[in-house]
DNA sequence: ACTCCAATGTTGGTGTCACCAACACTAGCC
DNA sequence: GGCTAGTGTTGGTGACACCAACATTGGAGT
């Protein structure tokens, strides 16, 4: 294989972006099998775990622009994994809310999941990922309080 | 803020592709103020340390697409950073060669480089900054031999 | 009550990065 | 000499993140 640039190799930002390559390449993988993409993941995710909500929580949550969710919701809706119905109380507002087949859908990623963090840190022994989980967990809390 | 589910925050593929995410935009806001973007420095990272290559071989050493190497070595050609002449042993063959101007530009982005790792590793001491990057290069190498 | 501001859904863009297929051509192997 | 591998190039695709603008609605302030 080619040298790379040492420039690059040692540089933290270098290495995170290009991992961060090969585990959407992992992810997209898993979930294209599934007909899904990491949009409706997070969808879901945040829907389960916090109930119904509206599109603009969803993506405040989530990390999705709002113009964005609103396709993702979509595909969920014709995938049959979500309802969107409109907010009774408040005229604009959406309500989104998990179907029965979605939540099946979720645990299917799930699984798919569990063994992308396998195949990813294959490398590390539990307390070295347990390590990593950390520190990246700490420098991702201090650049998303956006 | 909005909480994030739980399912995404305690897995390392979400921490990893969302700190790339920040990572992205730290790197763009600095390279953009330098008219550049990401692929411009890889190519001039190589083409420094391993001097005068085709356009194949550095995509190889950069990681990047035969074909979008081709417009990156472009912009670089328009911008005067880099030259592109017919490899006179290799009939189909370029030879891309850093200018001076090129060089210059290289240790300016450099520098914003070195900024956006401060940045970025801002809440970690330097045994810590340390750590990760030695688990993040030995996970990466896993992925890398592609 | 009225005004004004903030929030919402939606459309339609942009940019970066990664990647693929196809083509024309060249070099070098057998 | 013919086939194979490598090269440059064009022209796509997809995911993700993001922005601007618009119409509409809710609610806060006065």
């Amino acid at each position: 294989m080619d040298e790379i640039p040492e420039r690059l190799t040692t540089k933290p930002s270098w290495l995170i972006a290009q991992l961060a390559v090969h585990v959407r390449r992992l992810v997209f993988d898993g979930f294209t099998a599934a007909g899904a993409r990491g949009y409706h993941y997070r969808i879901l995710a945040a829907l389960q775990e916090f109930g119904p909500a509206s599109q603009a929580e969803l993506g405040r949550r989530c990390r999705i622009d709002r113009s964005d969710v609103v396709a993702a919701v979509g595909e969920l809706v014709e995938r049959g994994f979500v309802d969107r119905t409109p907010d009774p109380d408040h005229g604009r507002r959406n309500r989104v809310t998990l179907t029965a087949d979605g939540a099946r859908q979720l645990r299917r990623m799930d699984r798919v999941l569990d063994q992308v963090q396998d195949d990813l840190l294959e490398p590390l022994s539990a307390e070295e990922r347990e390590t990593l989980t950390r520190l990246l967990g700490r420098v991702l809390a201090r650049h998303e309080p956006r």
